[in-house]
DNA sequence: AGAATAGTGTCTCTCAGACATTATTTG
DNA sequence: CAAATAATGTCTGAGAGACACTATTCT
């Protein structure tokens, strides 16, 4: 066998303070990276990038895809590097505070980054909003109850705009993938709002349509 | 660096005898396989991907895109297997036949395969059939100037349905990626067809479309 | 009562799909 | 002039986007 090293990096998004986020470790010189580690012998790809991230995280399921594959003609010294890149979204009530050095940045402003991972966050980032308008990815950022309010807003942060409140309800509405419960969520101010959920078929149609496999 | 290797396959579309068909390898036993071979030390994935049907093929420009990385746990003999597959479009007439063992398969006549290859080639064909609804993809399989006939005949056979001839007509000619030639097809019978080609303009955007980067 | 947030319906316009006839060429 | 293929336009229904007011709770 060549010698050759396999790197897993992951995207980690998650949606705070107004903002939507993501997890960058502090790099060896100066700048910024991905959350990352070298694939060991007998793990899978996915199970790697889980790794990468598990401490961030009290929930077992995260969504998580894998997004490109890269690998230049570069040298390394001792070998070749290819790095499999995966994105994560994490809910906003599952996430711990980072340990170690891990921080979270606004995804409008990151900080200088190594190698080429602010594109490579763009590119999530494009991936994401891209994915918002036909599956159901926006509620893996949501704790598994939620107010229609409060999924309109995770909508406008990721697309970065101001939705119609009406459309936005008749439209998510429609699409049959959330279902009501009998509970509300009381915020001390205004009237309180029905709590929606997910509905697990929904969960099981949006599971069918990702990538691969 | 730990003992690993990468291996790199393609799935080769082309389309002639009015099916949509792909390139395999007869297999180590019984079984057929997509073309590929291992990643070698100083060279980008993709141009180990070219390598894998540079014979097959008269034109330099071919359509290739990254379609996903495998690396489930399985140990083989001498370290872990790592198989990052792509996916690629070739044109009707830029093609040779093919030499060496390889050949030709219909999409619905597949014979039997090895590994998950069989499993990946329906990706990969899911995949086409999406990017046809929202990129040119479609032209990457045509010579450089066709008639709309063969263009729709193209997309008839890649998505196994009939399609309406003015609506077609209307929905590629609105989109303005082809325009047409002083030219015309005859061929001996019925009325000669004007030939079209696509767009300069259309085929950056269309590669500003792919995946990554 | 007032402040704050939740919740609701209609109209218009654009786009997608169904559908049949005329036009041009060859033998 | 017959056979073969190319080319063309209209109607209808569904869905997307613009738009403003009423309802419920708390202090």
């Amino acid at each position: 066998m060549s010698g050759c090293s396999i790197n897993v990096f992951v995207v980690i998004f998650s949606l705070h303070d107004d903002a939507l986020r993501v997890l960058l470790a502090p790099g060896p010189g100066s700048g910024w990276e991905l959350p990352g580690q070298p694939l060991e012998a007998s793990e899978s790809l996915e199970a790697c990038a889980l790794r990468a991230f598990q401490e961030q995280v009290n929930r077992r399921e995260v969504y998580l895809e894998q997004l490109y594959t890269y690998g230049g003609p570069q040298q390394i010294p001792g070998g070749r590097l290819v790095s499999v890149v995966y994105f994560a979204l994490i809910p906003a009530d599952a996430h711990r505070l980072p340990g170690g050095a891990l921080r979270w940045f606004r995804v409008d402003e990151l900080p200088p980054l190594l190698h080429d991972h602010s594109g490579i966050i763009l590119y999530a980032l494009r991936r994401l909003r891209y994915k918002l308008e036909y599956s159901a990815v926006g509620f893996e950022l949501l704790p598994s109850e939620f107010t229609l309010s409060e999924l309109q807003h995770t909508y406008e942060v990721i697309l970065g705009e101001k939705l119609d409140k009406r459309n936005f309800r008749r439209r998510i509405l429609e699409a049959g993938i959330i279902e009501e419960t009998n509970r509300r969520r009381m915020h001390g101010e205004g009237r309180p709002a029905r709590l929606y959920r997910y509905r697990l078929d929904a969960v099981a149609e949006v599971k069918a349509r990702r990538l691969f496999p």
